[in-house]
RNA sequence: GCGGGUGUAGUUCAGUGGUAGAACGCAUGCUUCCCAAGCCUGAUGUCUGGGGUUCGAAUCCCCACACCCGCUCCA
């Protein structure tokens, strides 16, 4: 049974504290678009600064990590959204995602229309589709699933574009750009995070399966010998990533796909997935893919679009032999001057979604539990209990009451503080109505000044979970928090 | 894409043809020395949108849209 009063609670805190709103919702809203609030932009925010510092700005290229078989590099890349429309048709995209098809309004099979002499109705005994008597098909109807643009003033075939489906091919059409200008060597990856649009035909589970979305991708490029090695390294660190922020390991699993479940173009891929409360008991949804991809897509870009062939793969021939997609015909090839040798990388490409990211985080953040009022009896609370690395707010400084300079000596301490964190301050209202603010805000750490401070200059530290309060002097407040929010 | 449900204040909801409501939240001021307190004052509604029926529609009818749920799909 999936958790639907847990999901309500969550949404309608969304909303009410400013993380998620429905996309152009005064015009009744527009399905599979969400905005992030004041609240939800900090917190996104701060998962892609994390997954960016851990992943590229801090990776450390002179030591070899835990896992890995080597040292290796990582650079960063931001690419446009709209390509070369080559660049889709070459990836597969453009073939898988744009077709005609044709639905059945009885038995509500769904059918491609160069299929229906081949395909097989669902009915018994089977029959080609359309054949039984009670088969209504629609007529063939365009699918596509990118969305379509026109580059330039003018609507016509020739300036069609596509609304990227995915950031990688990005990254392989620079390739050859960032290996002439940045010295790297083989082993090394590639990163971007990036807008991704995606025509899905149900968006689903609040922001879960959104039409626009954004990704946290590696192309990590290896020796094809290596590539094993490096698959399950990166398809472990990036498991191991979530954990560290916080995703508990039983609402984690890591699952390895089967053959028939493997993309067009992978040959070995898993799945970092998060038991959603929306899913059904026992169901996981995907947060990440680290998928091999070998040298398919380098290859692609190469010599054309490729078909699995036998083992393999070869470059699809139309009916006169000539590539149907042909590639760019530049040699996207590494030369190792090392060995000698001249050859495509493997790929090895971890793909985190940073929306559905951020979604587990509220999803597990979101707690109800018991703090005291001022009468000492337990009142429910609802806390959002954030990693400190990805709470929106780090702080928040509140004057036990608004006299004997307790504001100013707050002021004070809130500007002083917001030279570096996101810090809040708060006067209104009594001091517990602050804190139980924050704790929906999910604040890690909030911070009072009373009237011991104006005899000693040290103020109450208050926990978020734990609801402990230590003295800390003023001027040590900034090392405190540093050591707090920063040590992971 | 199919089927079911829902849509009223920021949130949760009441309102079943006759003046738009409650609680909480928010804002304001007083009080308050540590966990949603008390009191003051106040703001906030395209009743999802569009059509129709009616003297009159949040309420009845039709059409759209959005979200939730179950299938389907997830490259």
């Amino acid at each position: 049974m999936a958790d639907n009063d847990l999901m309500s609670k969550l949404m309608s805190l969304c909303k009410r504290r400013g993380f998620i709103f429905q996309s152009s919702e005064i015009y009744g809203g527009i399905g599979g678009f969400w905005d992030y609030g004041p609240l939800g932009v900090e917190l996104k925010r701060n998962l892609k600064d994390a997954w960016w510092r851990d992943m590229v700005s801090g990776h450390d290229d002179t030591t070899t990590p835990q896992g890995a078989p080597s040292t290796y590099e990582m650079v960063g890349l931001d690419c446009s959204i709209i390509m070369h429309p080559q660049v889709w048709k070459v990836s597969g995209h453009y073939d898988l995602f744009h077709d005609m098809l044709v639905d059945c309004r009885t038995c509500k099979a769904r059918f491609r229309a160069d299929h229906l002499k081949s395909g097989e109705c669902p009915k018994k005994p089977s029959k080609r589709p359309g054949e039984h008597t009670e088969c209504d098909l629609t007529d063939p109807r365009e699918f596509n699933l990118m969305f379509k643009t026109h580059v330039g003033a003018l609507f016509d075939l020739a300036s069609e574009a596509f609304l990227r489906p995915e950031t990688a091919q990005g990254i392989f059409v620079n390739f050859k750009n960032v290996l002439d200008t940045s010295r790297v060597k083989l082993p090394f990856g590639i990163a971007q995070i990036g807008k991704s649009f995606r025509n899905e035909i149900t968006p689903r589970y609040y922001t879960f399966r959104s039409r626009e979305f954004e990704q946290m991708e590696i192309e990590f490029f290896c020796r094809p010998d290596e590539s094993r090695h490096w698959y399950t390294y990166w398809r472990d660190r990036r498991f191991a990533w979530y954990t560290s922020l916080g995703l508990k390991s039983e609402k984690l699993r890591l699952r390895d796909h089967d053959a028939a479940e493997l993309s067009h173009y992978s040959c070995g891929t898993a799945d970092v997935e998060y038991a959603f409360p929306f899913l059904q008991e026992g169901d996981f949804g995907e947060l990440e893919g680290v998928a091999h991809r070998g040298d398919f897509d380098l290859r692609s870009h190469m010599e054309g679009k490729l078909v699995r062939s036998g083992d393999g793969f070869a470059v699809e021939l139309d009916a006169e032999g000539k590539p149907r997609h042909p590639g760019s015909g530049k040699d996207l090839r590494y030369f190792d001057d090392q060995t000698r040798e001249r050859f495509v990388p493997h790929v090895i490409e971890p793909s985190a979604g940073a929306d559905r990211g951020t979604l587990a985080f509220l999803c597990e953040a979101y707690t109800e539990d018991q703090a005291p009022d001022e009468k000492g009896q337990p009142q429910e609370r609802v806390v959002m209990k954030f990693h400190p690395r990805l709470a929106p707010i780090k702080a928040a400084v509140f004057p036990l009451v608004k006299r004997d300079g307790m504001p100013d000596i707050g002021q004070d301490i809130y500007r002083e503080l917001k030279r570096r964190w996101n810090v809040a301050y708060d006067e209104g209202g009594s001091i517990g109505r602050r804190y139980r603010r924050q704790d929906e805000s999910g604040t890690p750490f909030c911070i009072t000044v009373d009237s011991q401070t104006l005899a000693d200059q040290t103020v109450t530290v208050r926990d978020r979970d734990t609801l402990e309060q230590v003295r800390v002097a003023m001027k040590e407040l900034s090392s405190f928090l540093s050591e707090k929010l920063e040590t992971p």
